[in-house]
DNA sequence: TGTTAGCACTCAATTGGGTCGAGTGCTAAC
DNA sequence: GTTAGCACTCGACCCAATTGAGTGCTAACA
């Protein structure tokens, strides 16, 4: 037995239907919702066929079908490859999203809002990673009279600080000069490399030498445990209004899941770094979303670094609605990282 | 009628086991689990009273009795006022947790994480804010051809950074001259007057005006819009676990609370900035809460700015534990905001 | 006068049977 | 190959009966 056009449609209302309503789908309702020209007893047989190809699951023997893995598998490949997805109007929604200059992560946190509110499901934005910064500029800032804060540049834009102690009194033009002299030496190297070069450096700048070791140490801390990513979720009480987590175990495990932000990072981040993925069910690896599907997609910063934004639903999801979501809001961030620079 | 020792100490034994068992708690249960020497029958004519008095509710006539919140908040003032609260172990647990300097925000992320998993409730951790911060330098970082960081330190130590475009070539050297120019200007002034101060300085340095322009701009954004409060929230997962709320339409209200910050800040922060609140079902003034209670502790940075830490959990929620390890955890943070300077 | 034992009463929760209805599979006719 | 018809299945729902924890009241007791 084969799969062909007529059972291809049927299986089509099928899934339509079931990620309407939520509930098993049964012949009688294809053959009336769905005018197909054949009858509901037709369509059971049809649905037997289905059901013997793995695209059907029966809950029990007296209730409809409803659509397996596979099948939600086959409808999204269909629904890319034929490039059925359509903006709708999402894009004048999505506008409003780009007020103000902001921090990168308020950035991502909204997005997260944003993505969740439009999808009504739960979203979950992570920060770009990929390869390893360079450095630009280094500049010390006196804070108070013994402590200076250090901020590094790199090429992807991204800026990270922290403070470090002073030994002697220094005044603002001391740490200038030496803040020239670091970033000289450093400019263009990666902070690996940076932990490299600087050991000589120290040698030779012996009057400063305190200073500059402090400053070896935080870079190789920083080295040793790179800030991890930031994790933004928004939505995660949608999932309870979808009857799927009518049960409250089911939702608190889905909640505590929600709320390990380096396991939750992992499992959006998947294996690759795909431009774009959809994993339905079991393909998502993850025990405690074996009836989820994740669909995500990925943005860009100017730097070459990758971020991905994602979205954790119920198996019906609607997809291509969530689809075109995320490759709408993928390329709006990437516009933003990588366009203009004052925005981040 | 008037309230005796007697009443006093059955009334502790039903909040008890309520608190443990979250059932209502019948006569005989309390004769027999507490040893009162009294039989069933006596309990009764004193949990009668009781309900009189109005420190017992009786969900309907069958079933047994549940603390009010006005006995709860009799509990929790005695137990305030006795000072009967140990800090158990908990300091040991919680040593673990400044293993490394971390960025202000991280740390906050993570009391949220370890009050959450140390009470089994949500938990709640409300950046610090207070007084206006005062200037103390401000510095111009090049960050590509036409583009700068702005680093404002201020005396609570904290940081803002945001870049601004350039207009001409600038190199370094310039950017820091300007910086020294106008951190002398503004040295010890609060954002609100520096806005004011600006304008002068600007007529008064003509060749860089376009650049002062916008750093003009900027501050003034900054007034008008500061920086909403970082609101961390941990262990909202937690609530699931209690059986107040395994109706799944309250569950998803109390989330979907959670996930508005604005708003929860503002329940949390509450109306005063008090060292010490237990708010109490209706006390709490949120209609979404009325079987949580709240409890909040602030801690403070050297700056003389306060945070705020607070628990959600159910009316029966243990007390005497959440209130001591909120005041641990506030006074943790607090060493940690105003001792070492370099851990912000 | 306060305490206790006993008893009738209440009412949520549980149990179990009965009905309903959506849905299937099969067969026979078209 | 398609369809109508029918017997059958089984979860969902409803309803009545039962159970049991708990109360309130009364009368007896110390």
């Amino acid at each position: 037995m084969e799969m062909d056009e007529r059972k291809m449609r049927i299986l089509q209302a099928i899934i339509d239907d079931y990620i309407l309503t939520g509930v098993p789908v049964g012949s009688r309702t294809i053959s009336k919702k769905y005018d197909m020209g054949l009858s509901s007893a037709t369509i059971r047989n049809e649905m037997s066929d289905l059901e013997e190809l793995g695209y059907l699951d029966q809950p029990h023997v007296s209730a409809g079908r409803i659509p397996s893995a596979k099948a939600y598998r086959l409808y999204v490949d269909s629904l890319l490859k034929a490039g059925k997805i359509q903006d709708d109007r999402i894009d004048t929604i999505s506008s409003h999203f780009f007020g103000r200059a902001h921090q990168m992560e308020d950035v991502i946190d909204h997005a997260a809002k944003v993505i969740s509110s439009l999808t009504r499901y739960t979203a979950v934005v992570l920060s770009p990673r990929g390869k390893m910064p360079k450095i630009q500029t280094v500049q010390l800032v006196p804070v108070s009279r013994d402590a200076a804060l250090v901020v590094i540049v790199t090429d992807t834009g991204i800026v990270r600080d922290s403070t470090i102690r002073l030994s002697g009194d220094m005044d603002s033009d001391t740490l200038y000069t030496i803040s020239r002299a670091i970033t000289e030496a450093l400019s263009g190297h990666t902070l690996t490399e940076s932990c490299e070069i600087l050991p000589g450096m120290i040698s030779r700048m012996q009057e400063n030498e305190a200073l500059l070791q402090r400053f070896y140490g935080m870079l190789n801390d920083r080295r040793a445990s790179p800030r991890q990513p930031h994790v933004a979720v928004g939505g995660t009480s949608n999932m309870l209004s979808y009857p799927e987590y009518n049960d409250v175990e089911k939702a608190r495990n889905f909640l505590s899941l929600m709320e390990t932000r380096d396991r939750l990072a992992s499992i959006i981040r998947g294996n690759g770094e795909m431009a774009f993925t959809v994993r339905i069910g079991p393909e998502t690896g993850v025990p405690e979303m074996a009836d989820c599907s994740i669909v995500t997609a990925t943005y860009s910063t100017g730097g070459g670094q990758q971020g991905t934004i994602g979205v954790i639903g119920p198996t019906r999801m609607q997809y291509s609605r969530v689809i075109s979501i995320l490759n709408m809001m993928g390329s709006q961030l990437t516009d933003l990282f990588s366009g203009g620079d004052d925005a981040e």
